[in-house]
DNA sequence: ATTATCTATAGATCTATAGATAATGC
DNA sequence: ATTATCTATAGATCTATAGATAATGC
């Protein structure tokens, strides 16, 4: 029952007091990534926002990679579960809760996670699970725009206005309420397929 | 009226037979900042599908960073020149004629350069100048949609539909023609405003 | 003389590994 | 004994500068 860490202590103060190693060192790249690029992140940094040394990062992690890799999956997986249980509602229905949701996890994320999609590292080859996950998502946007008679184009443009948000919360200094930008994207998804 | 060069020869071949060394450096950095992003491309490989020496690049541009500014002040301008063209039209046929021209830019330039636009290095000082043009062609959206009694929002989410082909490009083997996508992107736009 | 390249290199990184060390657990 | 850190460092970069050189222009 005791709550006094293992292990050598740290030189700095914990990140996230509450959080495992993992996690501080997830949260810290997240935002850095997100921030500055993968590449123009050093684990040199990543380590100093962790409040450890740089090479007691590779106790936890095997490759800088690794660490983007994950961040990646975490962050598509939540949205592609969500759209498996979706097989019950009408094609328009279930777009309707799909976008609203994945609005809503890409609003609510504590850093701006979205960015990392758009990084042109990911396209080698430590990514490519994340890159499947991804482009099954995209499907079903593009099955569920079919399925009411639309065109595959629609469910191209229906995710792309989902993934706008990424870019609004990133440029746009005062962004309206997660609650209004959900209803306004989901809204939108839908006039898109009259 | 003599076409040999002058100068040192070169050690390899040129990239780009009729153009200027300048433009051949800005063609190659556009494709490798594209693919692998601007802090994971170094200098002595953008120099190396040049056919010249990475120390040479620094007779053309003073500082890495200056050549992505460059890439990305000339890929806006033309849209913001465009835009300011518009002014005889009603706000929904401007927006419409916008869509269409911006789509074809970012479709039709010779490398999927909209990619730069997302690239997290670009938050930093040398690329202010871009990100104010940037912002300017975001609020020309956002004033054409609310010209026609729609909210910001709907402009913010036209301007996602738009930026949202460079995606499209990058990530779906088989691109409907340019043509198409100009006509679905536009068709969509005029949707969002009902 | 001017131009556009070249070679060589300083100085500052950066990732990942090896091996030591300071805690707790048993 | 195990865990999670530390220090030290090898080896591979990377950007930018200094100064030499191989062309053309006049």
């Amino acid at each position: 029952m005791s709550s006094a860490p293992v292990g050598r202590p740290r030189s700095g103060a914990r990140r996230l007091p509450s959080a495992t190693a993992r996690e501080e060192i997830l949260d810290a790249a997240a935002e850095l990534f997100a921030q500055r690029g993968y590449a123009a992140t050093s684990t040199r940094l990543i380590a100093e926002r962790v409040g450890i040394r740089q090479a007691s990062l590779y106790y936890h992690f095997a490759t800088k990679e690794q660490i983007l890799a994950e961040l990646l999956e975490a962050t598509v997986r939540p949205s592609l579960t969500y759209a498996e249980s979706l097989s019950e509602l009408t094609p328009a229905a279930a777009l309707h809760a799909l976008v609203r949701y994945d609005v809503g996890v890409l609003l609510g994320a504590r850093w701006n996670i979205g960015i990392l999609y758009a990084l042109p590292e990911i396209a080698s080859e430590p990514f490519a699970r994340f890159r499947r996950e991804r482009a099954e998502l995209r499907a079903v946007y593009r099955s569920l725009t079919t399925a009411v008679g639309c065109s595959e184009i629609t469910g191209e443009l229906v995710f792309g206005l989902v993934e706008s948000v990424i870019g609004m919360r990133r440029d746009i200094p005062s962004l309206p309420p997660t609650e209004v930008l959900q209803g306004a994207v989901a809204a939108a998804a839908l006039r898109l397929l009259a």
